[in-house]
DNA sequence: GTCATCATGTAAGCCGTTACATGATTGC
DNA sequence: GCAATCATGTAACGGCTTACATGATGAC
């Protein structure tokens, strides 16, 4: 799951560094993906052994020196120029060390079959993670991730309504089983909505068609 | 979590084994614990170390002794006699020697410790389990459990709007994010629904008060 | 000169899983 | 006699978290 998140942001977005990964995980994922250091560094250094990703020691080349500075008379205002200037060498680095990553070929073909998640696990976080970078994936595999899931839901939902189909439960267990099965509901019916804009998009006969254009529009609620 | 669900079935269904533990909680709760032996049995072992739970070897009453054996002079023939006597004289067990949990006073106490949950994780599942079991909690920690709860989802939900502002994200993850948010709103409602029930159950006067009958009924949509 | 932020990493631990090992009992 | 089910446990591993260690840079 991490591991798709990382090639997946560096796919879309470039070269970045494992602070600044995290960073726009956060951002632009937010539940989906707010990994820890703590796991972040670790996958970086485990996809950089299975030659997904490379590192590049971020020593990129300094651009050609500022021009001279001219004296302030103020001490602060010399630190200040010199302090600028550092930051001019090193110039969009500005900070410590860091390794800059960068996707390989090898890396673009794990990540597709991240992406594609035969054997990966059912959670919501797993899904909606491959969902959102569903673009990299060719339409018939979007197709079957979204039906797939699908099926897993409708799957769960047939166990929850045996659960509570037992009357041994009480209000509060009760409350909580319909919710789920409530939840499901809503679930499989966004996915419903999805695969039809899939597949009125995969048919593109069907906009040329008379009368199609009410099924193709307003696909999503 | 694991611990939750044991005492609280342990309190509500009485006296039970692991094995049928785990055949319950599988049967009542479903996905909120369906949970393996690797991690059941360790945790029966960890509770009774800890005195929330005691185990008796289920060596319940004997039957009184069968007839003496009639030697068979075969020797596979003794011992089907001896399988055979062994389980007579353990009669209405049926099975192997079979560990029977119950649950103890300072179980309870874990029991109610665990259900507030203070410090718990804000999973799904964890809050799930908790609201099943909440009728064994008193009134106000119940609505608490829902308002804690309820505040939880609201600052997701902002977290997931703010993640939504930004227009750097694709179809896909659009609809990802746009789902999450509607979701987490469809679950407030649900806890709303809740907590509005929980209320005017609280205060028994309400019912009395003039037109306070349109306000209590249909709680549930 | 001190505090916040940027930046990378390691260590320990939590909470669960699957796979393995063992064995009794029942039904065919 | 063989497979399915009942019953208990151990071992190894997975994937993540928090806490810790370290240090540069920038802002005031």
């Amino acid at each position: 799951m991490l591991d798709l998140a990382i090639l997946g942001l560096l796919e879309e977005r470039g070269d970045l560094h494992g602070y600044e990964i995290r960073k726009q995980l956060r951002e632009g994922l937010g539940l989906l993906a707010n990994v820890s250091f703590g796991s972040l560094y670790p996958a970086l250094a485990r996809l950089e052994a299975a030659g997904a990703v490379e590192a590049t020691e971020a020593l990129e080349p300094v651009e050609p020196p500022a021009a001279p500075v001219p004296p302030t008379g103020s001490l602060s205002g010399e630190w200040a120029v010199l302090r600028s200037r550092r930051r001019a060498t090193r110039r969009g680095r500005g900070r410590r060390s860091r390794k800059v990553y960068r996707i390989t070929d090898r890396g673009r073909s794990l990540f597709a079959d991240l992406l594609t998640g035969q054997g990966a696990a059912d959670d919501p976080r797993s899904f909606g993670l491959r969902l959102a970078f569903a673009r990299h994936l060719p339409a018939p595999a979007r197709l079957a991730l979204l039906e797939r899931r699908r099926l897993q839901l409708t799957e769960r939902l047939a166990e929850v309504r045996t659960a509570g189909g037992q009357d041994a439960l009480d209000v509060y267990a009760r409350a909580v089983v319909d919710h789920m099965a409530d939840a499901l509901q809503h679930d499989i019916g966004w996915l419903d909505r999805l695969i039809e804009t899939e597949r009125s998009a995969a048919t593109p006969g069907a906009a040329l068609a008379p009368g199609a254009t009410a099924a193709v529009g307003g696909g999503a609620r």
